[in-house]
DNA sequence: TCTGGGGTCCTAGGACCC
DNA sequence: TCTGGGGTCCTAGGACCC
């Protein structure tokens, strides 16, 4: 038992709840600007609300429910925060997500004279404590064992697998609950006669091999305490994949508008580009309609290019292939994948990269901007209308003072939004 | 799970090659 | 034009995660 999983209990209401205290004790749900439950307090579980709620049901089955609207600035500063505590004790750190990781503790326990358990117990009492609030903990053999460890004792738990007490954790454990085993498989798995987790991990290797994929088949493994995933210590500085969807309420057939919605999508997908110096290849946009169903096309740019007024330009000539007047859509997004480090890219005829030099100017320009003075201070003419119908400006003002209050003097951007209107197209 | 947003990885099948 | 056998690369779609 090595491996230390370290997740958050409700992260993103927690770090709500850190910055407004005089809300602890409530049932308090965050995602009101999207108008679903995207996360709630211990209370708010407790009286029957759920996650994916929308306000007007949540409402009815708690009137004092307290609805708050995400604010992703202060949640990156406190999973900054718990990141410099969690290395404090190790280097050896996965960041998993926003509010969760894993952490190899081997050879800790002679660095500092202590057991295992004795310094997972350390690390979550300092992030609680200095956090402002709760952490479950799971220490097992395996990252897979970790995670089932951390989710035993929710909230504030601090769950120890021993290896020789691997099958008293799963004895019980519905396989739809074990990490990698979702909807799908647990159907399969529960149509072969596996219904636990206990079922599955005594299962001869024979049997395993021949009837599953290579993923059940490193489950398995891991579930014995063998261990398959290492720990990825690495920063994340690239993707596969950037991908930005926008849904509106209510739903619209306004072309006009749709468009700009999509355009919105391609500068701020374009912004991430820039911030991690890649370039797209391949465009995937969609408008998905009032039921649900997806109309997209996809564009292979001839080269890669991080410049939203080029790729908006392409999606401009395809954009009557996907949309109707007649369908109402709820949603539009783009997908970049295909992507290749900016400076690889090839440039082509003269005058063309002198051309585009003259534009990657413009747009790190243009980041420095949005840097001092917030996201969309400038944009292009072609999202204008979703600029404005979001309200984003006063939106984010607001969600900017009240985090530059709670991190004085942490925090390296000065927000200050400036609704200014500017066409470079 | 009556439906938000952002990702990764795996598999099967087709195209193409010798 | 059909037939073997084997390899690689690419793509679409599925499944899963937070």
């Amino acid at each position: 038992m090595t491996i230390l999983h370290i997740d958050a209990d409700c992260f993103f209401v927690s770090c709500e709840l850190a910055k407004w205290p005089k809300l602890r004790g409530k049932p308090v749900a965050t995602g009101m600007e999207r108008g679903i439950v995207s996360a709630l307090s211990y209370e708010a579980k407790y009286k029957g609300i759920k996650r994916g709620m929308s306000i007007i049901e949540a409402k009815r089955v708690c009137k004092d429910i307290i609805f708050i609207p995400s604010d992703y600035e202060t949640y990156s500063l406190y999973s900054k925060r718990m990141y410099n505590i969690v290395r404090r004790y190790s280097s050896e750190v996965e960041e998993y997500s926003i509010d969760e990781c894993f952490v190899d503790l081997t050879g800790l326990d002679k660095l500092y004279n202590k057991s295992l358990s004795q310094i997972a117990k350390e690390i979550k009492e300092t992030l609680d404590k200095e956090l402002g609030f709760n952490f479950s903990v799971g220490l097992a053999p395996t990252k897979t064992l970790a995670k089932i460890a951390s989710k035993w004792n929710k909230p504030s738990g601090l769950t120890i697998i021993e290896r020789e007490e691997i099958n008293n954790y799963l004895k019980d454990l519905e396989v739809i609950d074990v990490w990698g085993i979702g909807p799908q498989t647990s159907l399969k798995l529960n149509e072969i006669g596996i219904k636990t987790a206990y079922e599955y991990v005594n299962k001869s290797y024979d049997y395993i091999k021949t009837r599953l994929h290579k993923l059940q088949y490193e489950i398995w493994q891991e579930l014995q305490g063998n261990m398959v995933y290492k720990l990825n210590t690495n920063l994340k500085d690239n993707f596969y994949s950037i991908s930005k969807t926008k849904t509106f309420t209510p739903a619209i057939n306004n072309y006009d508008y749709v468009f700009s919605q999509l355009s919105k999508n391609v500068e701020n997908a374009c912004i991430k580009l820039r911030r991690y110096n890649l370039a797209v290849k391949s465009v995937f946009f969609f408008l998905k309609t009032q039921s649900f169903n997806y109309h997209s096309f996809e564009i292979k740019l001839l080269r890669a290019s991080n410049n939203p007024i080029e790729i908006i330009k392409e999606i401009d000539k395809k954009f009557r292939n996907i949309y109707s007047p007649y369908r109402m859509y709820r949603a539009s997004g783009v997908v970049f994948s295909k992507l290749t480090k900016n400076d690889l890219c090839q440039t082509d005829i003269f005058l063309e990269s002198l051309k585009n030099d003259k534009l990657e100017r413009i747009f790190s320009g243009l980041d420095k901007v949005s840097k001092k003075y917030g996201k969309h201070s400038i944009f292009l003419g072609s999202s204008f209308k979703a600029i404005v119908s979001s309200s984003n400006i006063a939106k984010t003002h607001r969600d900017a003072k009240a985090s530059r209050e709670c991190f004085k003097g942490e925090t390296s951007k000065k927000k200050i939004n400036i609704p200014y209107l500017g066409r470079v197209s």
